[in-house]
DNA sequence: ATCAATTAGATTGTACACAATTTAATTTTA
DNA sequence: TAAAATTAAATTGTGTACAATCTAATTGAT
């Protein structure tokens, strides 16, 4: 690590982030998902029915991402995608049982994945509630010009 | 946030980072310059050459992200980018004046991100001492089958 | 010196990420 | 209620990421 990027704790979440994104995505490589893919299947509930933009709530991802991965994820038989009756302009997505059943394995997946990194249990708690620190400090949107 | 994501520590990396990198985004925009390639210039120093190799060691990425990254810095005039006398097959790249020029305005740039995210001095080094021990945790590469 | 291996960077292909636009459906309002 | 505004998802366009392949240059081993 070098010189001005030295200081620069954007570049360290950045750089770990996508390095450990590279283990999920090499270990999930034989359940034939992304880790996109991956936390979309997460962030399902077994028999719930939610819209794409509910998801993208949750993933903080919009429809441009979501939607081809979604397409995916019914084309590998891991969700559903109906639209809705109530509303005809929403998706519903969910679980397929082979979603339900895929799920079930992946928590050995991200034990794998942290067991790799080494932090012990203090740090990993430390982490956690500062990131979560940071996204909940609203930070601008891209039209946030003037302050609410 | 919801559900499986709740304890996910990779998820919170990934979206805090995203998050932080468009508060990134939007600020650079005014200097033609994507998070990618002010990262690029912050790894620059004033009067060095170095390989795409070794900036590709410094950020983490490959030749398959820096080329495009760093043509677009040479059509904008930050870089330079010359093929190597002693060495045919290296490229050596090094800054401009107006990219030596931009980088003294970058710090103020990270300043107003980090201000935004609102944490605290001690926050801000309990995350980059562990996300430093994360990075140098060397994780498994991709072709890293056998062990050593 | 010659041919095989290695290396650097570029290129190709796949998969995000996200802004901006589009389309269709729903809601609001005059 | 008809037109205007809003909304959800899809689409389009740009810019990463990164694996895999390719090309040209260099190094190594005979």
């Amino acid at each position: 690590m070098p010189n001005h990027l030295d200081n620069q704790l954007c570049f360290l979440l950045y750089a770990t982030s996508k390095e450990i994104i590279r283990q999920y995505t090499m270990l999930l490589k034989p359940y034939d998902l992304t880790y996109t893919g991956y936390i979309a299947i997460l962030a399902l509930e077994d028999d719930e029915q939610i819209t794409v933009k509910e998801l993208g709530q949750r993933l903080f991802l919009d429809s441009g991402t979501l939607t081809p991965v979604l397409k995916k994820l019914e084309v590998t038989g891991y969700v559903r995608r109906e639209r809705s009756k109530e509303d005809e302009r929403q998706m519903k997505i969910y679980l397929t049982k082979a979603g339900i059943e895929v799920r079930q394995k992946l928590p050995e997946v991200s034990r794998q994945v942290m067991k790799q990194t080494n932090i012990s249990e203090q740090q990993y708690m430390q982490l956690k509630n500062v990131l979560q620190d940071i996204l909940q400090s609203d930070l601008p949107m891209k039209d946030e010009k003037l302050g609410k």
